[in-house]
DNA sequence: GAAACGGCAC
């Protein structure tokens, strides 16, 4: 054997070795006589390791093992090293553990930072990571870097595991860690905790972690809580936080912009998202696929399709490329539409170019063809799907079911729903198809069997459930379900926003009493209304006609220390003018001025618009002139209202002079620039321009009217309220005509029926209808309409 | 390193 001092050296090893072809082993070297100190092996494996050649290092100490040669505690770094760039994390840590306590090995914070980052990222398997962390902070008392901590933070939030995120936040500010938090982790648990469905969550955490100037939040952190205050409705805050931004010298991006273009389209604010593009672009920030993406899903659901495939061509002008949801958006907005033909079109140029269809594509289109009634397309489509081997999932089984029920096929939607297992969505479907057909038993029994199979129901469950029975005159078990609710979710604690949404939801759906029993309840559970509340129960209040609970609330509302805003004054505002009441209107735009309040374009829009039902031009125009006196114009609707007044009475000049006013006021161009912000604005302009100057006011008041239907599609603007009411009257009709006679009810109505038959305002009438036939008084209901049947015929 | 987009029920 040959000595070992010709190898003391490992320089002479490396050079041999590496002259030598890869397959030599340490068994050569031995055959050739060759035995290596432990220190120069190790130092040869820390050169296999510099250059990358951890295979050789596994394969080099395999050899040594099976040579009996034993390494020390720095072979094993370098064997775990080699294990943990080779992605072997599992067997990384299995050897850790072996030689944990065994040996001198105690593996530094590096190991432990791959191993566990591994896990975390490569594996995608955020437990098993921790559980390292865990071990290594216990076993080995040493610590992991800072962005080890990150990652798993990131990757917990990533996966919505709230818990668990917050657990490696609390062992990474632990008193021996100390680690600070920095935007990545701030940003990250936001958008955990909106992912989850916990937005105020999301807020509190921003806070806390920017409170006390421990974290100085970037765009990043800043868009997460932008997409938080979006989630609850709070885009109005976004203001606030822009300035704070601006403040900090912070840099607006694309991301930054095309959350909160999705927030205010979330609103339904379609106006207020072109306006946020259009700042974005005077503000230099280029468009995305993501962004146009938005914009295009957003056009699409308010039904403005057209415009979407408008977005969708400036798009592919600016040389991007749509994906798979910019086209699934398309289709979405075509089927909405009924436009099945145009979504089919579009789906075949998606697959013509390349796009492989997916879930999503399918179901719109499943969605589209249920609801024209088209069951067996539907079918068709969700085999052809299975075919491509796209697996649907319960999203498009519901779909089908909802089809089914839609057309009245509730025994074939039951088989469906029974071969699969179904969600809450699917029962939930159920359940309102049962309350359709009026099978009250079968509906209560499958709500029973929700929870023997442990579904949940949710808000939209109880409120199909509370909807069902009131829509059935059954009051009693809709209180019922409701306290159930209430009860129920007691674990959950909602919190005030949460009210406010379900107070706001009931509102809409007629159900003002529960609303205001929920509001009532707010003190026995110690939970403040906010500002928000009020807002919402006055704005529901006067748009039903309850102009003195308004009033009231209003004054409630001030004894409690709140300041309302011109928003709320302008609900009572318009809540009066609507019914022509002027006088109580000026009160309180009165009251508005002396209360430091700026009236504003929609105080002023109101107003007018009270003259002009009155037909009362000269208040219209006199209130006009007031507030341009005092630099307040007022807005879109506003102006419109003067002008098709003033058309109506065949004022065509002073029609003309108000409609060329319109046309100089910067926010109204911005308006009518915002519809058509892409394509064809100036000539939309510049055509109202012409026809105000040719004197053709009528076109002009069609054309203002079509870009009212696209930026107000709820707002009600047009004076024709025959077409939109009689589907209710239908409704109202069928519902009485099933109804029992309650003459107690006649004696304690608190609707004064006479009182709202005088007025002209046939959209009042009809709320008050609905309103009444959602709470199933029914009686009351037909007195209404019997009223305004027999003033809608003297008035024709 | 992180923040933005899609389908079903009221």
């Amino acid at each position: 054997m040959f000595l070992f001092r010709s190898f003391s050296s490992s320089s002479f090893l490396l050079t041999s070795y590496s002259r030598l072809s890869k397959s030599v082993s340490l068994q050569t070297l031995f055959k050739r006589g060759f035995t290596p100190t432990l220190q120069s092996i190790n130092k040869f494996l820390i050169f296999l390791s510099r250059t990358q050649r951890f295979n050789s290092i596994i394969h080099f100490i395999s050899q040594m093992n099976s040579n009996q040669i034993k390494g020390n505690s720095q072979t094993h770094s370098i064997f775990t090293w080699a294990l943990l760039k080779l992605h072997k994390f599992e067997e990384a840590e299995d050897f850790m553990n072996s030689q944990m306590g065994k040996t001198s090995f105690s593996p530094n914070s590096r190991l432990f930072d791959l191993l566990i980052q591994g896990f975390c990222v490569k594996r995608n398997n955020p437990e098993r990571a921790l559980l390292v962390l865990k071990s290594c902070l216990r076993n080995y008392g040493t610590f992991p870097c800072s962005f080890t901590f990150c990652s798993l933070i990131y990757s917990f939030s990533y996966l919505g595991y709230m818990n668990r995120a917050v657990e490696v936040l609390e062992l990474m500010t632990d008193q021996n860690v100390k680690y600070p938090f920095d935007n990545f982790v701030c940003s990250s648990v936001i958008s955990g905790f909106c992912k989850i469905g916990k937005p105020e969550l999301a807020i509190g955490f921003f806070e806390n972690a920017t409170g006390l100037g421990a974290l100085r939040p970037n765009v990043v952190s800043f868009t997460a809580l932008l997409s938080a205050l979006c989630m609850l409705g709070r885009v109005n805050e976004v203001n606030d936080l822009v300035i704070r931004m601006e403040n900090e010298g912070l840099i607006f991006d694309v991301i930054f912009y095309s959350s909160w273009i999705y927030g205010c389209l979330r609103d339904g604010s379609l106006l207020e998202a072109l306006r946020k593009h259009r700042q974005m672009i005077e503000r230099g920030i280029k468009m995305d696929v993501i962004s146009y993406t938005i914009l295009i899903d957003g056009f699409s659901k308010e039904g403005q399709v057209e415009k979407a495939v408008g977005i969708l061509n400036k798009m592919i002008k600016d040389g991007l490329r749509p994906n798979l949801i910019t086209y699934t958006a398309i289709i979405l907005g075509f089927c909405k539409k009924g436009k099945l033909e145009e979504a089919f079109n579009v789906f075949k140029k998606v697959e013509d170019i390349g796009i492989v269809a997916d879930e999503f594509i399918y179901a719109t289109l499943i969605d589209g063809v249920c609801r024209r009634g088209d069951l067996d397309y539907a079918f068709h489509l969700l085999e052809e799907m299975e075919r491509k081997g796209i697996k649907p999932t319960i999203v498009t089984y519901n779909t089908i079911i909802n089809g089914l029920c839609k057309v009245g096929r509730t025994s074939e939607a039951d088989e469906v729903s029974k071969g699969i297992l179904g969600d809450v969505v699917t029962y939930s479907t159920l359940l309102h198809a049962l309350f359709m057909v009026g099978a009250l038993e079968d509906a209560h029994a499958l709500y029973q069997a929700m929870s023997e199979m442990d579904l949940v129901a949710n808000s939209v469950t109880y409120c199909t459930m509370i909807d069902g029975y009131c829509k059935l005159g059954r009051i009693e078990e809709a209180l019922e379900i409701f306290d159930e609710f209430r009860g129920r979710n007691r674990g959950i604690a909602p919190n005030i926003v949460t009210y406010n949404s379900l107070m706001n939801t009931l509102c809409r759906q007629g159900c003002l009493v529960e609303a205001f029993r929920l509001f009532d309840s707010l003190e026995k559970i110690h939970l403040a209304p906010s500002e928000v509340t009020y807002a919402t129960l006055i704005d529901n209040l006067c748009k039903e006609g309850f102009l003195l609970d308004a009033k009231q609330l209003l004054e409630r509302m001030v004894l409690k220390g709140f300041n309302p805003s011109t928003r709320i004054y302008n609900f009572l505002i318009d809540g009066y003018c609507k019914l022509g009441r002027m006088e109580e209107a000026s009160k309180f735009l009165h009251d508005l001025e002396t209360t430091c309040l700026k009236p504003d374009e929609f105080t002023v829009s109101s107003v007018i618009n009270g003259f002009c039902l009155k037909g009362d031009m000269e208040g219209a125009l006199g209130q006009f002139f007031k507030f341009k006196r005092q630099g307040i114009l007022p807005d879109f609707l506003g102006f419109l209202y003067l002008i098709r007044g003033l058309c109506t009475k065949g004022r065509m000049e002073e029609s003309r002079s108000i409609l060329r006013e319109m046309l100089q006021s910067k926010t109204v161009l911005e308006l009518i620039n915002g519809v058509d912000s892409e394509v064809e604005s100036e000539s939309v302009v510049s055509l109202l321009f012409s026809l105000c100057e040719q004197g053709s006011i009528r076109e002009a008041i069609s054309i203002l009217d079509e870009i009212g239907s696209i930026l107000f599609p709820v707002r009600s603007f047009s004076t024709d309220y025959g077409s939109r009411t009689s589907n209710k009257l239908y409704e109202c009709e069928a519902f009485t005509s099933s109804s029992k006679q309650n003459d107690s009810e006649m004696v304690e109505n608190s609707y004064n029926v006479g009182k709202i038959s005088q007025s002209l305002d046939f959209d009042f009438c009809y709320s008050q209808i609905a309103s009444l036939c959602s709470k199933g008084e029914l009686q009351k209901a037909n007195g209404v309409l019997k009223e305004m049947l027999s003033r809608s015929n003297t008035d024709s």
